[in-house]
DNA sequence: ATATTTATGACTAAATCAATCATAAATACT
DNA sequence: AGTATTTATGATTGATTTAGTCATAAATAT
């Protein structure tokens, strides 16, 4: 159990661009600042975030990023999907070739059922939540 | 999220002792044999989940395993955390003072049910239950 | 005594995670 | 056109964690 760093970054900056979105497009160095967070890694996660569709980006002066949707419909569940490496607490529930017993594996149920809880809350809480239950 | 080697080993080698305990003291190099666990690494395992009081043990010939606790007192959770490394998704929930950014951290509250979600689970399930679905 | 088995710390190897580096591509502005 | 600015992107490095081995000590049965 651990959430990847990147996951984390992702977060705070997503909830920082909706909460500076008025302003236009955001530049990866100011969301580094103010959430202190290493710039060029920052740069890898957020273009992250822009291949998976969750924002959009736009190079050049005074380019920047900003958010493709709206906070209510970015959910933990999607940015841990698409910033984390490994969703699965056991491999075997990636594909049932990377059992290493497959005949008899007593532990895939129980594994299976952590992996639903935990996308079951993580897929109903938004960037949204997140913002307003502060 | 990644359930680390050696929870799968030890939940594999208590199930093993469970089935075989009838038959006394079980030793360590026939549990690696069945489970195709490395032998010197399970002993490793075996020794944690002795020291944390699940199974005993006895040196010498003929010496060996036993459960110390019946099957369906031995949950996951427990397992889990005599097991695992961590059992925190992360770190800020170890203690406060490990958080990047205590003032305004907005993602401990997902994280927390995350991690309840996660222990209600495995606290729920004992080996007895691996056991009997199979 | 000796052989057998667990106990236990030190060490090594491999994998993963976090971060940096370097350079390309796009865009705004003069 | 040319330059500065900003994101895009793959390669590389360094640190940490995980998995596993090695070596040796301690206990116990015969």
């Amino acid at each position: 159990m651990h959430v990847p760093i990147q996951v984390d970054y992702g977060v705070r900056a997503l909830i920082d661009l909706a909460e500076n979105s008025l302003e236009g497009d955001i530049q990866a160095s100011d969301i580094a600042k103010r959430q202190e967070i290493p710039e060029q890694f920052l740069a890898q996660v957020l273009h992250k975030l822009n291949k998976f569709g969750v924002t959009t980006s736009r190079r050049g002066p005074n380019g920047g990023h900003r958010l493709a949707i709206k906070p209510s419909n970015i959910t933990m569940g999607y940015v841990m999907r698409t910033l984390g490496n490994n969703t699965h607490p056991v491999c075997c529930l990636e594909s049932q070739s990377k059992c290493n017993k497959s005949a008899k594996c007593t532990q895939k149920n129980v594994w299976s059922e952590v992996e639903q809880a935990v996308n079951q809350i993580l897929d109903s809480t938004t960037i949204e939540d997140l913002i307003k239950q502060n």
